[in-house]
DNA sequence: CGGGATCCCTCGAGATACTG
DNA sequence: CAGTATCTCGAGGGATCCCG
């Protein structure tokens, strides 16, 4: 080993896996952005920001992300029905470096698209 | 909206959705990391810095990184075959950010963990 | 309105065996 | 050594219906 001696062999104790675990999934990272934007959302407000995001995934996604104690859950006991989102502390502080993630992937996106094409055509 | 007016129901034109598809599956990134750690390792030695990834699944995952032009593939025509792989420049400038991740996570995890327990307690 | 419960199907990914 | 080829299984995730 040469550098920080990570032990990338154990996923218990792999900060990576862990993170990725956590917002490696299809939909986490998106919600988290999106009440980002917007501060206070409703589920179907949420619903629509995404678009294509199901039901079911999304009901999921955010009792996972609530779970974790990254977006907070406050429900209005009327009828009809009133819940609205938002992130924790916890959950705005993991903001910036999705936002690098995200700056990063916009700038060579293009790139990349074009390393695949290439790619393609040499096999 | 209020921010930055981003569109994350467009899945082809969201970076949160393509740095996600690129880095958000099982391997890469952890891939991306050993690489950065030891700078040019042969298949096999990948293979065991992981340790509990397939054959498959790291030929796999090497090869979209390769297409992606995040990782360098360096053949040696000789028997028994000899492969190495690298980082190229454009991995290399992931690599920040993906760390920057890994800290966060180190530092939350414990805080993580103790919210979800809660949370289940709760239910 | 905000989900829960159920059904169903695709595909990610492991195990194994084989090859230049 | 560095993969490829097949088979297989379980989970991820969509569609639909229902309920307070």
């Amino acid at each position: 080993m040469k550098k920080a001696d990570i032990n990338f062999s154990e996923p218990l104790n792999c900060p990576v896996r862990n993170i990725l675990d956590r917002i490696g999934d299809k939909w986490s990272l998106l919600i988290l952005l999106v009440l980002e934007q917007e501060d206070v959302l409703r589920f179907n407000e949420i619903h629509q920001s995404i678009g294509d995001i199901s039901q079911k995934m999304l009901s999921v996604s955010l009792k996972n992300l609530e779970a974790d104690g990254l977006v907070n859950r406050k429900v209005y006991p009327q009828i009809p029905p009133k819940v609205e989102y938002k992130l924790t502390d916890l959950g705005k502080s993991l903001i910036p470096f999705v936002n690098a993630l995200s700056d990063w992937s916009k700038q060579h996106m293009d790139t990349i698209l074009r390393n695949r094409t290439a790619y393609k055509k040499k096999l």
